[in-house]
DNA sequence: GCATTAGTTATACATTGTGATAGTTATCCT
DNA sequence: AGGATAACTATCACAATGTATAACTAATGC
């Protein structure tokens, strides 16, 4: 199954559609749960997910700006949605009734 | 953070109250992911999740049936209360505005 | 050319996930 | 009584995921 930064990482790339990179990834994820993600962890991840056939990346053309690198496009995969999915029906199935179901 | 695994355990194990053990534990756990879920794995991270303090096990008495050997109790910490609550509303928000937001 | 900036890659180690196997304590049956 | 069976818990080894540090690359600006 899918891990929990896996699913961050899915649920950001989604979100982001065609501005999805290491870096937009990243302040996503931050923004989502509050806390610093280190990039090395994001790529490693990313690395990971792509094996699995979960996300597609493409590098794209350098930018005409100071730092200008390529950038490494992220595009979520039918799969990807997938197992995106069966893990918040998972989740979402495992909370019901629970004390913590509705959070303010 | 928590792990998938653990926060399963600890929802099912919230959603038992008194009944909450091992085996009972299991049979939720198989329930809500559909797959099935070795006894070996549980142990291993309810034990790790007493360590963290987010449950609190006791043997209970043996019972007067066959195979009555004594049970191990669990019970959710407010601590555990505590991470259960923030994990599932991280995963929540990750997937607000999501395509596989309301599943079927 | 050298400092600076935006970005990626490599690597090592910690934490979690998972199955196989073994051990304990009871009843059932003959 | 004593072996078969049943309902549990415990241990261990290994695989998969999570995470931080540090190094590398390619652009601009002075």
């Amino acid at each position: 199954m899918l891990g929990e930064f896996e699913y961050l990482l899915l649920s950001a790339t989604a979100a982001l559609q065609d501005e999805a990179y290491g870096a937009t990834i990243r302040a996503a994820i931050e923004e989502t749960t509050g806390a610093p993600c280190s990039i090395g962890a994001l790529y490693t991840t990313l690395d990971r997910l792509e094996q699995k056939g979960m996300v597609k990346t493409r590098m794209g053309g350098a930018t005409a700006q100071r730092g200008g690198r390529a950038k490494r496009m992220v595009r979520i995969t039918p799969k990807g949605i997938e197992a995106a999915t069966q893990f918040y029906r998972v989740m979402r199935r495992a909370t019901i009734g629970l004390a913590w179901e509705n959070p303010s």
